[in-house]
DNA sequence: TTTATAATTAACATTTTGTTAATTGTTAAT
DNA sequence: ATTAACAATTAACAAAATGTTAATTATAAA
């Protein structure tokens, strides 16, 4: 069919990825946890050889949309095509369409975040449009330089992500499997700022009765671990509770 | 600049306009209220006279998105051609982009969804490609046969008009400035469905301790209202808190 | 043995809930 | 005038949840 619309000359899916790295800043203590967003070189050739835009500087892993595949699709297969991952979850957050945000003419890019754990970024390689990846604190992150409106992208996922991390269970994307409440601690505390999760007392004392993780037993006993202390610590996992909170109400409803 | 990509065949912006109708039920009585969307049904004919994609479909409102201009502006354009209103708060929730939701081609749309008080369509005029424009309850409006994926879209916009409810300070976009509690009650049972909203006694004796929201006062005293009933009931008003919510804490944060 | 330390528990005063049962103010019908 | 009806409130109170401070516990290392 004849096109008759006025239509973008570019459609492409852009992935912040984030990881939260542990720092072990000594024995018997738990590891100093951070927030990180993986960034990658943009390189000065494309693969035909011709100048790339926006070449050398930090930027957003992504790509253009395939017209068989939908953008969310394409922030899948970009991320695997960069990073080697596969099966995260993947969740779309925004549209970036402004005229003029990138020079090569109307270009609309989909936003994307997705959560992995530092092990799984270990896998990353290096690709024929990234000459380097690399993973940024977000302070770090945002005085870059970035391609394209990125640095705008990136201060939005932040904020979904901050937000995620207080509505939902995301935090489990951060961590094993079991874990310990110093560990949920932890997470929590590189995204939210929050008296009642900074209290250890008040958090050690609420954390058992979350409704959506629950204590690990093996053997008919309590699984306990001492990574992180000489005390062993009890190991929770979380379950499929799905909390559900509402301005009007207090107690969680699943 | 020579496009070098496959690009999309068309770039649109679709529009959930939802209102939530009073219905007086008896004199005395809180009215009945009832979430609506407002619909345009498809005409045979696009302003250029040729036949119409899915004539004669209900559809949402919305349209091609213009390179000088956002989805967001778009729909913020497209909200006032159809509806006369102008000002409203329109949110961005999601991307359409499966290939062949639209039969014409590559074609990708925007949704966003607007709250719009009862009143304000009632200036609704009927445009040049909307042959009608009705107001449908959410059970009817899924009912129809709809244009495109235009079904999906509203089943997940009412979703997010669900979530926005419970998480934000949304309910005050289908109040009147000063609200007696049952009204705000009213609201928020029509889309929320928790005991501690729809038990009278909870609802009315929380109510007035919500951090973001207060009595009127007129003259020194407290404002009372009759209009929906026999015993003057205190008037409120939203005031500038934000609440914030999180799964790990129930005291409201602002 | 002792010391240090993270993890946990105890104890308790304070706040918030959920519920049931009154009260109040006002209209409309005796 | 009285009274019935009824939505909107308030009272009262037991049950839960919270914030805080002060123990306790388990273990490694000295």
């Amino acid at each position: 069919m004849k096109n008759k619309f006025i239509t973008p000359e570019g459609y492409t899916s852009d992935i912040a990825v984030f990881t939260i790295t542990s720092e072990q800043v000594g024995e018997y203590k738990p590891p100093k946890k951070e927030l990180k967003i993986m960034l990658i070189k943009r390189s000065e050739l494309n693969h035909e050889g011709n100048p790339n835009m926006e070449a050398g500087k930090w930027a957003l892993p992504g790509g253009f949309v395939r017209p068989e595949e939908t953008a969310f699709q394409a922030a899948e297969r970009r991320l695997t095509e960069e990073t080697g991952v596969e099966g995260l979850k993947i969740k779309h957050f925004g549209v970036y369409d402004s005229p003029g945000r990138d020079q090569r003419g109307w270009i609309i890019s989909n936003a994307h975040y997705v959560i992995a754990n530092e092990a799984d970024l270990r896998t990353r390689k290096t690709t024929y449009d990234a000459s380097e990846v690399k993973l940024f604190t977000l302070e770090e992150a945002l005085e870059l330089d970035l391609a394209f409106d990125h640095q705008t992208i990136i201060e939005d996922a932040l904020w979904f992500i901050k937000k995620d991390m207080a509505l939902t269970t995301l935090a489990r994307h951060f961590l094993p499997d079991e874990f310990v409440i110093s560990e949920l601690q932890g997470v929590l505390l590189t995204v939210l700022d929050d008296p009642s999760i900074s209290t250890d007392a008040a958090f050690f004392r609420k954390a058992p009765t979350f409704p959506f993780i629950e204590a690990v037993s093996e053997d008919g006993k309590l699984k306990k671990s001492k990574r992180y202390s000489k005390t062993p610590a009890q190991l929770y996992q979380f379950n499929d509770y799905q909390p559900i909170v509402s301005v009007y109400r207090n107690k969680l409803q699943g």
